[in-house]
RNA sequence: GCCGAUGUAGCUCAGUUGGCCAGAGCAGCUGAUUUGUAAUCAGCUGGUCGGGGGUUCGAAUCCCUCCAUCGGCUCCA
């Protein structure tokens, strides 16, 4: 007999070689049916594998994370039995699970999938799945695995196989396919019960671009129909608020072939938005002692070679532009960072002077390849709202834990509530990538894992995704739906300073190397407009929205009582227009709603008598009426709730 | 850059197998209406059918090419 114990702590005996799978139903039919996996010990298992010793077991549901992608790697098997099947032949990459579903990359040689095909696809998995065909975990030799795939002429599963140590290789099989993999799987097809292919896609075999490109099938799959619906519509919800639509919709940015792609123009209410973004953080940068700065939008050659940017990413950036006589080579700006180096080497420093904080939202410049660029959130000309700090050694926790506060308040005014720090770390496996001493590295590494811990962040450690002078810590963010979305960053560099050769004179009277922290709470404006866009569904909070009220008046009798009500609200900051068209104020509400201006005041022949406005709130309805004071009360305070004083 | 799809008026979209001066709604303009909480009525303006080339008696429609956009891949200082 074995004891197995369950994650609220209770106890069960049970006879040896039970399957997680006995267990659940040991406990309830009900449970047994949504099992998808096990969590035996902390690993991941078949719910279907036998326990032989005591053990913790977590029974694995579409609940959890290890569930569903248990869930939807099970399915990608599935969806590649049914393109067996429809397109004999095929040949197999790899299909794992992802965050939203699961694809499976596939060498259909000549043909093709279109989207007419995906209903047929969908089809056959679900007559497949309703076979409750099990999955069978098989460990095969090297030697008969590569034997089977060779007989099958299934290339890049021979691939795979090399890479594969004997003894260490099994195969799954559920109906009438066989892959190559490690598992786990959910016990059998039947518990798929809805499926959706969602689009085709090229991707590289191995995701190198020498390689030969692939067909990668999206799709995803759930346990109950509903779920299936129920995500349809949340893509739907997604799809309304994509900012490339909201953005045209709401006049605040646009883009154009003849100016060039990638580079975004924005739109007077956009551009006011976006200043408005500006001043917000600006006045929280100087109650932090950081002083603006402003640099040119080209720097020579020399700059970036010093720097190691040319080094890095010379070759794929805008090519430079060339003096017509000296031959001299211009940079477009594609950073900030080494404009401000040289700002700060224009005096000496005393260590008294640090930490020094230079400011700038600084317009780069990046060439990025055509298929990379995306709305606003990937761009050719962008504005950072950079800074960079420069420390003496002893300084450099303190003020990252400052920067850490900087950023948080930006999140909390714009309702970002839901994040987590990523501490992106060097690729360990392939330094040359990176500059700078491992000493530097380690330093700069711990000076962001002990920050982040000071600040109680909760965080993340990604290996390889640190910058080539750095690491960062990177702040992702979830949306109103969800998404997830990288913002902020903040950078800690022994390198850059190097380089320049910066220094400070300490109370040694020695010459000392300062440390710098890059820092961008937004990102970019660019980046950061577009993801609040998609997180508020384009109804900005009231202290940043283009307009914050529109005054309809009921004919154009009133049009002057209104515009009389505009100047009065100016008086108290508050900002918007007046309607003064000649349409029947129903259309007026309708407009003004799809506008989604917050407030709309309506303003007739009552409101003209006692002095007052209407007040109706976007999406909420008619909120009574006001005096014009009253009103803007409501919207002082509102706004002051929301934008406390950075401090 | 690579794979795939798309490109018709400022916006959203129709346009059957190639065939009369290319259509609608919204927006815009003009006029009427002077309006009470999500679309007043009428008239008008507006299109190199993404650009270029080709096939054809005839091309928005078929072919080639370039450009842009979308979905991915790769990349992201």
């Amino acid at each position: 007999m074995i004891n197995i114990t369950l994650p609220d702590g209770s106890v069960r005996t049970y006879e040896k070689g039970i399957t997680a799978l006995q267990v659940a139903q040991s406990i309830s039919e009900g449970l047994a049916r949504n099992v998808l996996a096990a969590k035996i010990n902390g690993e991941v298992v078949d719910a279907t594998r036998p326990i032989n010793s005591d053990a913790n077991l977590v029974l694995l549901t579409m609940n959890d994370l290890e569930g569903k992608s248990t869930l939807w790697h099970s399915s990608a098997h599935l969806m590649a039995e049914a393109i067996e099947a429809l397109y004999p032949g095929t040949k197999f990459g790899i299909g794992p699970p992802i965050e939203n579903g699961f694809y499976y990359d596939i060498d259909l040689g000549g043909q093709s999938i279109t989207q007419d095909d995906f209903k047929k696809i969908e089809d056959k998995m679900l007559e497949l799945a309703r076979k409750n065909s099990v999955y069978l975990r098989k460990e095969v030799s090297k030697k008969d695995a590569i034997a089977y795939f060779k007989e099958k002429n299934d290339p890049y599963k021979l691939d795979l196989l090399e890479n594969l140590q004997d003894g260490q290789i099994t195969f799954y099989e559920q109906g009438d396919f066989t892959d190559l993999c490690r598992g786990p799987h959910i016990p059998n097809t039947g518990f798929i019960k809805a499926a959706k292919i969602m689009n085709v896609a090229g991707a590289y075999w191995r995701g190198d671009e020498k390689n030969k490109m692939l067909t990668r099938i999206y799709a995803i799959t759930f346990t109950k129909q509903k779920d299936l619906t129920d995500y349809l519509v949340l893509l739907e919800e997604a799809k309304k608020r994509d900012h490339r639509k909201l953005g045209k919709e709401l006049e605040l940015f646009t883009f154009s072939e003849k100016v060039g792609m990638g580079l975004p123009l924005w739109l007077p209410k956009g551009a006011a938005l976006r200043e408005r973004l500006v001043q917000f953080l600006q006045k929280a940068q100087t109650k932090s002692g950081y002083q603006q700065v402003a640099t040119p939008h080209i720097g020579n050659k020399n700059l970036y070679i010093t720097s190691g940017h040319y080094e890095k990413y010379g070759a794929d950036s805008f090519q430079p532009i060339r003096t017509p006589h000296e031959g001299e080579e211009f940079f477009l700006k594609p950073m900030n960072c080494p404009h401000h180096c040289e700002i700060y080497k224009a005096s000496p420093k005393s260590y008294k002077d640090l930490p020094v904080r230079y400011a700038e939202f600084g317009t780069v410049y990046r060439y990025e390849q055509a298929g990379e660029l995306h709305g606003l959130t990937r761009v050719r000309g962008f504005t950072q709202d950079d800074a960079h700090l420069f420390c003496r050694p002893d300084q450099v926790k303190e003020e990252f834990c400052k920067v850490i506060d900087l950023v948080l308040y930006v999140f909390r005014a714009l309702d970002f509530n839901d994040y987590v720090a990523q501490i992106s770390l060097r690729d360990p496996e392939n330094k040359t990538k990176y500059i700078g001493s491992d000493e530097n590295w380690r330093l700069a590494e711990q000076a962001i894992i002990e920050s982040a811990e000071e600040k109680g962040l909760k965080t993340v450690v990604e290996y390889g995704e640190a910058a080539f002078y750095g690491p960062k810590l990177d702040f992702m963010v979830r949306d109103a739906i969800g998404r997830k979305w990288q913002l902020g960053t903040i950078q800690v560099d022994y390198n850059l300073p190097e380089r320049f050769e910066l220094e400070y004179t300490g109370s040694d009277n020695q010459k000392h190397r300062p440390v710098m922290i890059h820092r961008a709470p937004f990102g970019s404006l660019e980046r950061f407009v577009a993801v609040l866009i998609e997180h508020c569904a384009g109804k900005f909070p009231l202290w940043l929205t283009p307009e914050q009220v529109t005054v309809l008046p009921i004919s154009e009798k009133y049009n002057d009582y209104a515009k009389k009500v505009l100047e009065l609200l100016n008086n108290y900051d508050i900002r918007g227009l007046v309607d003064d068209r000649n349409e029947k104020i129903g259309k007026k509400i309708r407009d003004t709603e799809l506008k989604k201006v917050p407030y709309m005041l309506i303003v007739g022949e009552k409101e003209e008598a006692e002095n007052a406005v209407s007040v109706r709130k976007q999406a909420e309805g008619d909120l009574g009426s006001f005096s014009v004071e009253e009103f803007a009360k409501i919207i002082n305070d509102e706004i002051l709730n929301r934008v406390q004083v950075f401090s």
